[in-house]
DNA sequence: GGGATCGTCAACCAAATGGTTGAATGTCTA
DNA sequence: TAGACATTCAACCATTTGGTTGACGATCCC
């Protein structure tokens, strides 16, 4: 649905929401844990978490009183394959992708 | 830089500048032609048309009285990389591209 | 020159977005 | 049971977004 695709690219304008996603690319982590290498509130983090999840692109879990979130990848295909065909992107190119995960990595703060 | 994926996510978050992208696809086209289909002013596609020539995702070009507008598909590249990092999304699958530029284009007015 | 056409500008508006703070809820642990 | 911890809720705020309208500057053509 075409709404899928509105909320995956407007959770995706984020920086912070993008940070987040590429630190989740490493592992599963804590709503707290997530927010700390930001300055911002827990609260603020707390609601991109929520964006990102109505968007399909992480899922949240309860254990306990802890909230793990993990990426959901495959909420992206769509939206990936629908930007492709825009182009003939060259097949995944690792290294450009390090590239922009770096520059990504470096607008969040340590 | 960071600052692109931001605008250019942001760009495509919206469902009548993916339409217009869309559009574009076919054929160059000039302002008022590419307004015509949608039930809004000329003014708000002239500023849909700007926030995407400033996402780098269309050029415009101005002959006589007429601005030309065309797509710019490398401009999704980085984009489509970034996002292409977080699955091994599948080689493009043209019948499942079809199928969403149809839902997309089922979005717009006829 | 004068009128039609193409497109943008400027001012305005309502709604959405991204942030804050403080209180509230639920869960673990001593 | 009491307190500490994890997270969200609710109210609020400033800014951005997506739209409107009317006036304006170019350009084409008779």
């Amino acid at each position: 649905m075409a709404n899928s695709l509105d909320t995956i690219f407007a959770a995706l304008a984020d920086p912070t929401r993008r940070a987040i996603l590429s630190m989740l690319l490493e592992d599963d982590m804590a709503v707290t844990d997530v927010a700390e290498p930001f300055e911002m509130s827990l609260a603020a983090i707390s609601k991109h978490l929520m964006i990102l999840t109505r968007a399909g692109l992480i899922a949240q879990e309860k254990r306990g009183r802890v909230k793990w979130c993990k990426l959901e990848p495959d909420a992206m295909k769509g939206a990936s394959v629908w930007m492709q065909g825009f182009g003939q992107f060259e097949p995944v190119n690792l290294d450009a992708f390090e590239r922009f995960l770096e520059t990504e990595l470096d607008s969040a703060p340590e």
